[in-house]
RNA sequence: GGCUCUUUGGUCAAGCGGCUAAGACGCCGCCCUCUCACGGCGGAAACACGAGUUCGAUUCUCGUAAGAGUCACCA
C-alpha cells in the first residue's frame, strides 16, 4: 500500500488562526496515525497578497505545538522546492500539457470584457460564469495571438453535460452537474497558477494521498477530479473539515476575535491544552477520554471521527481544560512556567523555595497562567481594604471579635519564640487553634480575622496559616498590627477604616448581618 | 438567485433501525473545608418540522424550514 502523505499548505497572506492550526493538526495526525509523512508547502502564488512575517508565524506555531513536518521549506525532500513561487515553470508545463490533451484552452479575453460580463451577470442576479468566448478559438488564431505576444490565461475546459461525482471521506459521495462548472482559470496572465491548479499539480507531484482542507473547497472539488482525470492521475482521498465558528453565524477569524494561537498563549494558555482542545472541536475519539497528548493523538486519530457540522469555539471549555493541564502538571514544571508571572508582582527576586510555596497554593487555583499575578498580588503589597471584610456571618466574626482575636494573636506570636522558629502552616494552624480554644473562641473566629489582616482581600489562595508561612513571622506580625490599627480606628493607611455598614448589628451581636 | 453541504441539551459531542438518547464544559444544589479553589455526590437541560419506508425510526428516503459554503487571473 502507498505511504500516506498529507500536507499543510498555508498561504502567507495573514495570520495563522485556530482553524488553520486545527487543519494542520488533522493533516499531521492523519499522516502519523498511518505511519506516513506530513509536508509543509507554501502557497504564495498571489504575489499581491503576500504579508511580511506571515511565514514566520506559521513556522513558529508549528514549532510551538510540536507539529513537525517531514518535508518542506528548510527540510528538503525529493519533491522540492516546497514554495510555489519557486515552481512556476512546472505549472506552465502542465497547463500546456492539458491544452494539448484538449482539457484546457488559451483565453485572450481582456479584463474589460470580463468585467462587463460580470456586471451584466450580476444584474441578472446570478453568479458570474465565463461565457467561454475563447473556448473554441481556431488553432491558427491561437497561434497568431501567441505569436503577437497577446496576454493570455489558460482555462480548464469543463464538460458541457453529464455529472461528476467525487467521494469525500467525511461527507460521502457528492455529485454535481457538469454544466454548473465554470471554465476556471488555471494559469494566470502573470504566468503563475491559480490555487486550484497549483494544488492539483503539487499534490500529485508530491505524492499527497489525503487532501485535507476546509469545506469551503467542497464545491470546487469536482473541478479537481476533472483535472486529475485529464492528467490520468490517481485521485487522492478528500477530507473536508467543517469550520470552527466564533458563534452561530461567524467563522473564527483574526479580524473578529483574538483566537490566534499566540493570542491564547499570551493569555496564559498552554500549547498542549490548546492543541488538545481544538482537536476535539470537530473530531471525537472512540471512547470517553478527552485528554490526549500529541503522541497519543497520533495513535488515536481516525478520519471517521471527524464531524460534518461546524463547531463553535468555546473558550470556557478550553479554560477548564487548560486548568486541568495545570493541575496535572509536575509541580517543578509548573513553577518554571509560573515564575515569570509570579515575578511580575514582586519587585525583588524571590528564592526558589518561596516560589515553590506560592506555586503550591496557586496551582490548583488558576486555569490560565495569566491569572496568577492577580491571585498573589497581596503578598507583595497589602492592599487597602474595608473593615467589612472582617465581618462574616458563617465564620461568626465581626469587627469587635476580629479586633480581639488579632490582639490575642499578636501577643501570643510575640511571646512565642518557638513558633517563630518553626513558622510553618501546620505549626501555625495548631498554634492558632490552641489559642482559640484557650480563649473560648471558635477556630474561625481567629483564622478569618488573621487571613483578612494578612491579605486584605476576600478570597485568597490558601488559608490564614498558608499565607502566614509565606509572609514569614515578621511580616505576619506587621500585618496583624496593621489590622489592629484599622479595627481600632487608628487607621494605618491614609483613609480611616470604614465601619461595617451594618455596624449596628455587628457590635455585640453574635452574627454580623453584613456578610 | 443556481449549485452543494449542515441540523441531538446553552456549547463540544456519542449514537450508525429497537437504548430510561452516553460523556464533557457551563449552570444549579449538597458534601468536604481556616476563605477561595481542588475533590466527591446529585440535578435541570436535546433528537428542527412534515410526510413516507418499516412490526418499529434520532438513525433510511423525500420534502419544508433555518443556517453555512461556493459561484475571482484569492487562497
Amino acid at each position: 500500500m502507498k505511504k500516506t502523505r498529507t500536507r499543510f499548505a498555508p498561504s502567507p497572506t495573514g495570520y495563522m488562526h485556530i482553524g488553520n492550526l486545527r487543519t494542520a493538526l488533522y493533516e499531521y495526525l492523519i499522516a502519523k496515525s498511518q505511519g506516513g509523512d506530513f509536508l509543509l508547502r507554501i502557497e504564495d502564488t498571489d504575489q499581491e497578497r503576500y504579508v511580511e512575517g506571515a511565514l514566520d508565524v506559521v513556522f513558529n506555531t508549528l514549532k510551538a505545538t510540536g507539529i513537525d513536518y517531514d518535508e518542506g521549506p528548510g527540510k528538503e525532500g525529493d519533491c522540492g522546492p516546497y514554495i510555489q513561487s519557486q515552481r512556476r515553470d512546472i505549472y506552465k508545463k502542465y497547463a500546456e500539457i492539458l491544452v494539448e490533451k484538449g482539457a484546457a484552452y488559451y483565453c485572450f479575453c481582456t479584463k474589460e470584457r470580463l468585467d462587463s460580463l460580470k456586471t451584466s451577470d450580476e444584474a441578472l442576479g446570478t453568479g458570474f460564469n465565463y461565457d467561454r468566448h475563447c473556448r473554441d478559438l481556431p488553432k491558427d488564431v491561437v497561434a497568431a495571438n501567441l505569436a503577437m505576444g497577446l496576454p493570455y490565461v489558460i482555462r480548464q475546459k469543463m464538460p458541457l453535460e453529464g455529472t461528476t461525482t467525487f467521494t469525500d471521506a467525511v461527507y460521502g459521495d457528492i455529485t454535481v452537474e457538469n454544466k454548473t462548472l465554470d471554465d476556471q482559470v488555471l494559469l494566470k496572465s502573470d504566468g503563475l497558477p491559480t490555487y486550484n491548479f497549483a494544488n492539483v499539480v503539487d499534490d500529485h507531484l508530491m505524492g499527497i494521498t489525503h487532501v485535507v482542507r476546509g469545506n469551503e473547497y467542497l464545491s470546487s472539488t469536482p473541478k479537481y477530479n476533472l483535472l486529475y482525470e485529464a492528467f490520468g492521475w490517481e485521485i487522492p482521498v478528500y477530507v473536508h473539515c467543517a469550520p470552527i465558528m466564533k458563534d452561530e453565524h461567524h467563522k473564527l477569524s483574526k479580524r473578529n476575535g483574538d483566537a490566534s494561537f499566540f493570542d491564547l498563549i499570551d493569555k496564559g494558555y498552554l500549547p498542549e491544552a490548546i492543541l488538545n482542545y481544538i482537536c476535539l472541536l470537530g473530531w471525537s475519539p472512540s471512547g470517553n477520554e478527552e485528554f490526549f497528548t500529541l503522541p497519543e493523538l497520533e495513535k488515536a486519530f481516525t478520519i471517521s471521527g471527524i464531524s460534518k457540522s461546524p463547531a463553535i469555539f468555546d473558550i470556557d471549555k478550553l479554560t477548564w481544560m487548560n486548568g486541568e493541564y495545570i493541575r496535572r502538571m509536575d509541580p517543578a514544571k509548573f513553577a518554571e512556567l509560573a515564575r515569570p508571572y509570579i515575578e511580575r508582582v514582586f519587585p525583588e527576586k524571590l528564592p526558589d523555595d518561596k516560589i515553590a510555596r506560592i506555586c503550591g497554593l496557586v496551582q490548583t487555583r488558576v486555569s490560565t497562567l495569566a491569572e496568577i499575578p492577580s491571585k498573589i498580588a497581596f503578598f507583595a503589597a497589602l492592599p487597602d481594604y474595608s473593615n467589612e471584610l472582617y465581618c462574616h456571618k458563617k465564620m461568626k466574626t465581626d469587627e469587635e471579635i476580629s479586633l480581639k482575636s488579632l490582639v490575642l494573636v499578636r501577643d501570643a506570636l510575640k511571646k512565642s519564640p518557638e513558633i517563630a522558629e518553626n513558622f510553618t502552616s501546620p505549626a501555625i494552624y495548631e498554634f492558632l487553634c490552641a489559642l482559640a480554644a484557650e480563649n473560648g473562641l471558635k477556630n474561625s473566629q481567629i483564622l478569618w480575622p488573621v487571613r483578612t489582616a494578612l491579605s486584605g482581600v476576600e478570597a485568597t489562595p490558601g488559608g490564614a496559616t498558608d499565607l502566614a508561612e509565606i509572609l514569614g513571622y515578621d511580616e505576619t506580625i506587621r500585618r496583624v498590627e496593621d489590622g489592629i490599627a484599622r479595627l481600632s480606628g487608628r487607621s494605618s493607611g491614609e483613609q480611616p477604616a470604614t465601619p461595617c455598614e451594618n455596624a449596628a448589628n455587628c457590635v455585640y451581636a453574635p452574627f454580623c448581618q453584613g456578610k
